[in-house]
DNA sequence: GCCTAGGTCCCGTAT
DNA sequence: ATACGGGGCCTAGGC
């Protein structure tokens, strides 16, 4: 279906591809409204459209990883056809958002069968710099053990709660990549929620472990005589 | 170029609508890899994937609104044919990215002309809230006056500077929808840091305004001796 | 180029 | 259902 097809042919293959549980994307001059947790509207371009299985609607333009328009998984599609035109108008609750597509021309429907049992393996995140501290504490620093990870506070949880050759308690807040103000704000929580369940007497230090650290950042962790350790995720 | 494409002619096509600057999809059974900030491997499945002239790719399976594996754009598209199966391989540099997307079988290819000329309208973000707010002061607060927005302090920049009836400073901090611990701190960090730029006799207040607050974030505005405004972002 | 913060963020996990 | 934090976040705006 790729040359100027039939309105209705259009919409019988959109309708039947969702039916049958499938992908279907369609190609064609269209504009966007959408509303719910904010509104927008788009005027008239070349857009594809992608409705997924799951409710998942996405309009993608010729620029940019994100789409211009979408609708996130659980959605209801509906397919009609008013004075020939195509309208997807796709909906959810909680919250309430809609999202509507009204194609002026449609160039291209496709419908695909998709089935897909792999998942994602990824690397380099977060969690494989915590398996790193655990496997080898010094890295952060020497004498540092581990004692418990996901410590509950009062402000959430520490990534990696622990203590140094002190004795003193130690809260590691882990970043996979460089951090900014957000990241020392984060840990500032923790070792104060700490210090506040703690004894008196216990020092709470607060340690940020990732690889770098902006000069803003470095600036607001002295401020609040907490520490950095530059670690990378991976070996 | 829908069923069982000849593999030779599934390249070319991919390189001709490539080269005319069009977007460009292909579906099949495929592998991915990923390697660059983290890196990933993803086993068999059928998969669309969305070449954009702009060197975005985006590998989307039959779940979710995000892509299992991408590029963002900037990025140069290799097509390649080794023993007869369809490999793209999409790489940039700075950071040093790479995703390749190997095709056991491709069931279809399809080239679109895309043009857009129109812009994205949205209503109900944080500039409108800012505007609001700039426009009727009164609704933060009896007697609350705006001096500046974007203010510089040492820890950034205060969404709306004020001064509130009695003279005080006064740090708003605006979000778009319900805000939770991370937005206490970083209005934590301007309101520090105008305390320290300014003369000690100066009372420095600090306003969150947003629809609405949780828990946790609530008794951490109260630690800090920090406000809160309930205030949509539209009327 | 880096830094900072916004986003209809999405997403998983825990409560 | 909401809350909280991670993400290869992406993206825009400054510097």
């Amino acid at each position: 279906m790729d040359a100027t097809p039939d309105p209705v042919a259009v919409r019988d293959t959109v309708q039947t591809g969702l039916d049958a549980g499938e992908l279907v994307t369609v190609f064609g001059r269209c504009r966007v409204e959408y509303d719910g947790r904010a509104s927008s509207t788009l005027g008239p371009g070349d857009r594809l459209l992608v409705l997924k299985p799951d409710g998942t609607a996405l309009v993608h333009t010729d620029e940019g990883h994100q789409p211009v328009n979408w609708q996130p998984p659980g959605c209801e599609h509906e397919v009609r056809l008013s004075d020939g035109t195509l309208r997807i108008h796709s909906s959810r609750t909680t919250p309430e958002e809609t999202l509507d597509v009204c194609f002026e021309t449609v160039t291209a429907v496709n419908r695909y069968a998709v089935t897909d049992d792999s998942e994602l393996s990824v690397s380099g995140t977060e969690a494989d710099l915590r398996e790193r501290v655990l496997e080898s504490p010094s890295l952060v620093e020497s004498g540092f053990e581990p004692r418990a990870t996901e410590r509950e506070t009062a402000a959430g949880a520490i990534d990696i709660y622990g203590v140094d050759e002190r004795g003193n308690a130690v809260v590691v807040e882990l970043k996979r990549r460089r951090v900014g103000p957000d990241a020392v704000g984060q840990l500032d929580r923790y070792v104060t929620a700490l210090r506040r369940e703690s004894h008196d007497e216990t020092t709470v230090r607060g340690l940020l472990v990732a690889p770098s650290v902006t000069d803003r950042a470095s600036e607001l962790l002295a401020d609040r005589g907490l520490e950095f350790v530059a670690l990378e995720p991976h070996s």
